[in-house]
RNA sequence: GCGGACGUGGCGAAAUUGGUAGACGCGCCAGCCUUAGGAGCUGGUAGGGUAACCUGUCCCGGUUCGAGUCCGGGCGUUCGCACCA
């Protein structure tokens, strides 16, 4: 008779299909949205449907946001994780023009594609709930959060420039213009002018930016919206134009720096330009002006040459008295503060350099510390602000310069020239898109009536199915050339009118996208507001921070829209979020150019979803990503198949080791804490190390040696973790079972190596009891003769942590 | 320029937050088992040295009984933002 051998391995393919089917039989990962009494909301962001397929970096981002829901099921929490699809965009329309197809009917195979892959890799996702943006259920409501914020007088429209591609006949978002070029044909991009909507998140500038303090999310991102709200306090100093009635108002951070403001500089399309022109300069002024509008604004900014042309104007600096020359040059940006500055060459370095090529006057009016007026600048503009004071300043002489700030502030407004303000980097936001994929901006044009908002009752405004979508030379949307769409009458008088033909931003779709998925099933309402009070906010948000400043401040100043509004009870959409990092491969990037993406499938297909899930999750820390290695993956499924067999030929009877179970709960601990912290590298190392003790030398495990390991494998191989589940006598999912808790009295240890230093340096260890006094662990360690031979001079000090170590310090 | 992150074996990485540097995994070496193995198991694997030992976490300096960890300076990689007054 011949033996067969038990294979160690098992078949990911079959198990994971298995359990694959039996989840969706008995909705396993569906949750009660109307009755869980310990609600856990777990979202990880939306991707994009691109053509090409899932990647991995979708993937790594998924799967560890579905650890963590996993995690906290087992915690207990009824846990809701939600996914959808962000189908709308440029994006997508862009590729559709480049192959030929029609976004309308190339985004549902995408989205069908994507479902595959997804599902094929075992998230835990309550499918229920699905969104897909691109569709009229959703974005009819998407249009509803645009008309709340019409409602509030959030939203207006107003001329703006944009990029324009010649070549292509598009408008180009900033994210597709590289250099000053388009991205697909490499056209310098020009800009344009064009009647556009935005909403007025600069108004919530300081609330976005005051709950950023208690907000438990990742610094990084924080750090990254400060910056982007780049708030700053200063004051608007006022300058009378001579010889005129006109005054041009200043923003600057520097009042204290006002006597050494020896010229201003106006933006060339600061209102006021025209206005205080000399006849003699007017001719060079409007070349000038002319000039800096067919720049492209990204030439613009990479250019660091100062240029710029005298307006022939004076005017009169406050503080001093004297008449200073009025520019206009294009390093002041009319979209910061005024648009207008004081220039203060001796302390600022642009206004240095300006001075340098113009030639103009540079006044010293800050010190440093031991320095005064008569010592030189240099080279460069004195600019630090801390250290120094002020000299020739008449009255304020000698101040220190956060002194002078306040001080000249006040004396400055007591004459009516200065307020102190606070301003934002932060702009409005543009979500006019003069393009076709999006929902079409819910606005209707009367002759009678003025800018009429779309009834919420007529939403949705369809997006229509149009063969010509390419946008064309107008730099009008494509919707512009089908008047049997725009031509509606006019909701409130009947008159014919005209609708609204730009789409809105992808970025608006996404914004408020975790509000619906609780209430995607409900058609008469965006969200309905019972499940949003069980539900939201949103309790553990994981994504990638290259949306830490578009999509997560969106995302929270609709919130508080929505608030202010009454809609909801919360202004602060995400409790937790959490950046993940990003998986490149021989230290680049993953793109299709460099040839180096990985393709999620065959590496399901070889090793399975499991070991490939549990690969990613292995490569490095979470929130820092990885480089990809394709030999990797085999360790993982080394430990699965140990794990599987263990369980397997697993006994019931005798008793467990108790060395192995000392070490399970230690395993426990670790895991628990790991995974909570998304430190998921080092909670599949403790599992590897403990079934190397488990199985060591092909030992028979015990029943109660195993089981708990299962359950904690269960977030990270959860396809294996029902079928050892079942194996071992389970009749329900493990995700049921409840997190294995540890037994703290195990991890009490009567004995510890203490570590045996001379001098600082390791020398040997001594065995000894945990509450060993340190003159018994003194006279140990020297009763070690390896330790000992070190100390051959006077013990000066000795050193004792206990349970750690003993330094001995002789001399 | 401003802001952030980071720098540890051949490789991916750990290190209880100031206490045995290199856990875990890949790769490699040796052995066992096998007709065979891209299977399984055992052991080894930072560098130097026969050894006792010495050296070692990007570089230089400092604090400390003790530094990968803290401080100062430098170099390098990387990600945001970028003429923001």
């Amino acid at each position: 008779m011949s033996e067969s051998i038990e294979p160690k391995a098992y078949n990911p393919r079959a198990v994971e299909a298995h359990w694959q089917s039996l989840w969706a039989a008995r909705g396993t990962n569906n949750v009660d949205l109307d009755g869980a009494e310990n609600p856990f909301y777990a979202l990880m962001m939306f991707p994009y449907p691109s053509a090409e397929g899932l990647h991995v970096g979708n993937l790594f981002a998924f799967t560890g946001s579905d650890i963590s829901a996993r995690f906290h099921r087992l915690m207990g929490h009824q846990v809701f994780q939600p996914l959808g699809y962000d189908a709308f965009g440029i994006h997508s329309e862009n590729y559709a023009l480049k192959i030929g197809a029609h976004p309308m009917e190339l985004t549902p195979k995408n989205v069908a594609n994507f479902q595959r892959q997804l599902e094929r890799a075992g998230l835990m996702i309550d499918w229920r709930s699905k969104v897909d943006t691109s569709r009229p259920d959703y974005y009819k409501w998407t249009q509803w959060v645009f008309l709340q914020l019409y409602q509030q007088g959030l939203a207006y429209k107003k001329a703006a420039a944009v990029n324009w591609c010649p070549t292509d006949k598009t408008v180009l978002a900033n994210e597709q213009v590289e250099n000053g070029l388009c991205e697909r044909c490499g056209t310098a991009v020009e800009q344009r002018v064009l009647e556009q909507w935005f909403f007025r998140i600069s108004a919530y500038a300081e609330r976005l930016l005051g709950n950023l303090d208690v907000l438990d999310w990742s610094s990084i991102t924080k750090q990254a919206q400060r910056n982007w709200i780049g708030r700053s306090e200063g004051a608007e100093l006022v300058f009378r134009v001579a010889a005129s009635d006109t005054s041009v108002r200043v923003f600057t951070t520097r009042a204290d720096t006002i006597y050494g403001a020896t010229y201003l500089v106006l933006a060339p399309e600061h209102p006021l330009v025209a206005a205080v022109t000399s006849d003699a300069q007017r001719s060079s002024v409007q070349a000038y002006q002319e000039a800096t509008r067919k720049q492209d604004l990204i030439a613009r900014k990479s250019s660091r040459e100062k240029t710029g042309v005298f307006t022939g104007a004076f005017a009169v600096n406050p503080a001093t008295g004297a008449d200073i020359p009025v520019w206009i040059a294009d390093y002041v940006l009319m979209e910061y503060g005024t648009g207008a500055i004081m220039a203060v060459p001796g302390h600022d370095e642009r206004d240095f350099e300006f001075a340098r090529v113009f030639q103009l006057p540079i006044v010293r009016v800050v010190a440093a510390p031991g320095d005064d007026a008569s010592t030189p600048l240099g080279d460069a503009a004195y600019t630090d602000d801390i250290g120094g004071h002020l000299v020739n300043s008449g009255v304020f002489e000698g101040l220190s310069v956060s002194d002078a700030k306040s001080r000249v502030t006040a004396w400055l407004a007591e004459h009516g020239h200065a307020t102190a303000v606070v301003n934002y980097r932060l702009h409005d936001w543009c979500i006019s898109r003069q393009r076709y994929w999006g929902p079409p901006i819910p606005i209707i044009y009367c002759d009678h009536c003025g800018t009429v908002p779309v009834p919420v009752s007529q939403l949705p405004v369809e997006l229509p199915f149009i063969p010509d979508f390419k946008p064309d030379d107008s730099g009008i949307s494509p919707l512009a050339r089908h008047e049997e769409w725009y031509r509606v009458p006019c909701p409130t008088c009947g008159a014919m009118a005209r609708r609204e033909t730009d789409v809105s931003d992808t970025f608006l779709d996404s914004a408020w996208y975790f509000l619906r998925y609780p209430s995607a099933t409900r058609h008469d309402v965006p969200f309905d507001a019972t499940r949003t009070k069980a539900w939201l906010p949103v309790d553990s948000y994981i994504g990638g921070n290259e949306h830490a400043v578009l999509h997560l401040l969106y995302s929270r100043f609709i919130t508080m829209v929505l608030k202010d509004a009454g809609h909801i009870d919360f202004e602060e959409p995400f409790t937790r979020f959490r950046a993940h990092g990003m998986i490149i491969r021989e230290g680049a990037k993953m793109s299709k150019s460099k040839g180096n993406v990985i393709n999620p499938d065959a590496y399901m297909e070889e090793w399975g979803a499991d070991a490939f899930r549990m690969y990613l999750m292995f490569l490095g820390p979470y929130e820092e990503g990885g480089d990809f290695r394709d030999q990797g993956i085999s360790g993982v499924k080394r430990f699965l198949d140990r794990l599987w067999s263990s369980v397997r030929d697993a006994a019931s009877d005798g008793a467990p080791d108790p060395a192995v179970m000392r070490q399970l709960h230690r395993t426990i601990r670790k895991v628990g804490e790991d995974t909570a912290n998304l430190a998921y590298n080092t909670a599949i190392a403790a599992m590897m190390e403990y079934i190397n003790h488990v199985r060591r030398g092909d030992r028979v495990p015990h029943r109660a040696e195993v089981l708990p390991l299962v359950q904690l494998a269960a977030p990270f191989a959860p396809h294996l973790a029902e079928e050892c589940w079942a194996t071992l006598g389970g009749t329900s999912s493990v995700f049921d079972s409840g997190w294995p808790a540890f037994d703290a009295a195990l991890l009490v240890e009567d004995e510890v190596d203490l570590v045996v230093q001379v001098n600082g340096k390791v020398r040997g260890k001594v065995r000894v009891a945990v509450d060993i006094a340190q003159d018994d662990a003194l006279t140990k360690a020297l009763a070690d003769a390896a330790i000992a031979k070190f100390v051959t001079t006077p013990v000066k000090k000795v050193i004792f942590v206990p349970k750690r170590l003993l330094n001995i310090v002789v001399g």
